[in-house]
DNA sequence: CTGTTAGCGCGTTCAC
DNA sequence: GTGAACGCGCTAACAG
């Protein structure tokens, strides 16, 4: 079977490739008859717009890639699925396609593929993710002045667009509300500090404690958390203390998930004897026991806004503000009861 | 700054067009001195040559598809990353770009996004995951004749290209590893029966236990989880048996997690009194305590071998076998000690 | 309102 | 060996 063309769906209805053209992208310069008779055609004869031509001709904007690294987390990410798929979502509602493109942990070959990747016209703009405290992606990207949106800041002089979880605001707002159930002596567990967002959630517990007058224990911190076993470890520490933690906030579900399996090896009660909050809303979550009282990403809109400032990068548009942070919500569930009085 | 083109490399170069692309594609009939004017032009000129109108143009595929389904499966997808990250690097091989295009579980809508995409040249071919007993996309995908290799296999009647993983064999392995360690009354705990790997991954477990002439006992087999409370529960029951099983066999690795836990709460040491054996080789599986004996699923190959069936597919190469099934490989670790004297 | 024509950037004939 | 010309499928610009 031939591959059927714009030329073959005017002839049928007997009009001119340009008037086909006009009918099918529904241009308002036509005559309702003629779109029709356009329209019958192009489903008679199965016909489908060849999107390589159209891009060539050199209209809007057709595909987006994805740039992840790729390292060797021990844990997996329980996210990237949900992710990808929201993001991808999101892309399809502006007719865009989503490639995927990996690199490798601390591979500096990604200039060739980026430039491959925007130059060569194989996308228009790439999403960055895992962005890290000194980025050469970034730097690299801005320098060339290729077109790209980073999800997460990072502390780099240059001005970049990025969109980004506000982190320490979640945080604040985790840490705020167990103090609100009663708790007040609050540990914290994180990942390690060179992740921004680490940072930030660190931030935001001290922040919390501070604006209720209460010290950060540093016995009762401890942020360079990788593995189950050295969470485990570190909580069963706390524990241990004879002043002992009543609530501890984690950087992350999975970190608050580790915890609440150590309060329960020591033999107190998660939820009641200590209170613990996680981060992320994985969707393990609602269903630890207890359940987890987290701090949920609003992907949806995250991903809404990757796409719309990238847009706006790409067309230049100086209207469509190139930095965005989005506030998290507090989800309040069976890990957090008050504290007995 | 205006797009170089490879008009400008030849004028640069002081040749003609045909000769640029020539030198540029390392086509034979090519002075080696003015191949290397060209390349020095390119070079200068900063050239990338349009994918886009070369694929226009009409030569080789470019871009392909990987299809999956986002469900709500509460476990997450701890696999997906790692294996899209494989998957993109054996595309990257063979210069082809990934396109990442979710689909809602049960949606089906997919019908017309599929013939976009491939109709209208975004993509030469689809990788299809999550693929069901019954599966429409296959159906449709066979019926229009649309280039794709599925991942899995279904009991469809038509015969369609995949690339499976030998589910039956790698558990088969499995528990033959427990037998020959001794363990006699070997447990099985596994996902829903409708995915077709789950009842692979079954059925080498019953082959396993009849080939030595064990009985599988009823009692000891538990396949329709989902939770984790769901798997401890199954787990806790056949462990208060009066008969209590030495060994446990998990369709997942996430389920021999959970198996390991609640061995632990039974007061029994997972590994010496009750062997576990996974399946996935998560990342995680190494970091348990004790690490986790599992079956591993060779992404690499896997990702290879689909991409050259879709490609042998798209190019309708009758030389490519268009169905393969790839052996797992067991990983032996601590959960899975000899059984006591 | 509609038909015709000129590129978009490249690979590939076909003559030289 | 090399240059010129054509066509991939489509949209935009210009005539009618």
């Amino acid at each position: 079977m031939p591959k059927v063309t714009i030329i073959d769906i005017a002839r049928r209805a007997g009009v001119g490739v340009g008037t086909a053209s006009r009918a099918l992208n529904n241009s308002p310069d036509v005559r309702p008859a003629t779109r029709e008779r356009v329209m019958a055609a192009a489903v008679e004869l199965n016909y489908h717009p060849s999107a390589v031509a159209r891009r060539l001709q050199g209209r809007r904007s057709s595909v987006i890639a994805f740039v992840h690294e790729v390292g060797d987390e021990p844990a997996g990410d329980m996210h990237f699925k949900d992710f990808i798929s929201v993001l991808a979502r999101s892309c399809a509602r502006q007719d865009l396609d989503l490639l995927i493109h990996p690199i490798r942990d601390g591979d500096e070959e990604f200039r060739q593929s980026f430039v491959r990747l925007l130059r060569g016209g194989r996308a228009d703009g790439l999403i960055l993710a895992d962005t890290r405290e000194d980025d050469l992606r970034i730097a690299f990207l801005s320098s060339e002045d290729l077109p790209f949106v980073a999800f997460g800041r990072t502390r780099s002089a240059i001005d970049y667009p990025y969109v980004d979880l506000d982190s320490q605001a979640g945080s604040l707002e985790a840490v705020t509300h167990l103090i609100e159930q009663g708790r007040r002596r609050i540990g914290f567990i994180g990942l390690p500090l060179h992740y921004n967002f680490a940072q930030h959630r660190f931030a935001g517990y001290q922040q919390a404690l501070e604006s209720y007058g209460l010290k950060v224990d540093p016995q009762l911190v401890s942020t360079n958390l990788h593995t189950e076993t050295e969470t485990r470890a570190a909580v069963q520490a706390m524990l241990n203390r004879s002043n002992r933690p009543d609530a501890i906030a984690a950087a992350t579900d999975l970190l608050a998930i580790y915890a609440l399996r150590a309060i329960e090896d020591a033999g107190l009660i998660p939820g009641r004897d200590v209170a613990v909050v996680g981060f992320d809303d994985l969707p393990l979550a609602a269903h630890t026991r207890p359940s987890l009282t987290t701090v949920r990403q609003p992907f949806d809109l995250i991903c809404d806004l990757l796409i719309s400032t990238l847009i706006g990068v790409i067309e230049d548009d100086s209207n469509i503000p190139r930095q965005a942070l989005v506030r998290p919500t507090l989800v309040v569930r069976e890990s957090s009861a008050p504290s007995l009085p």
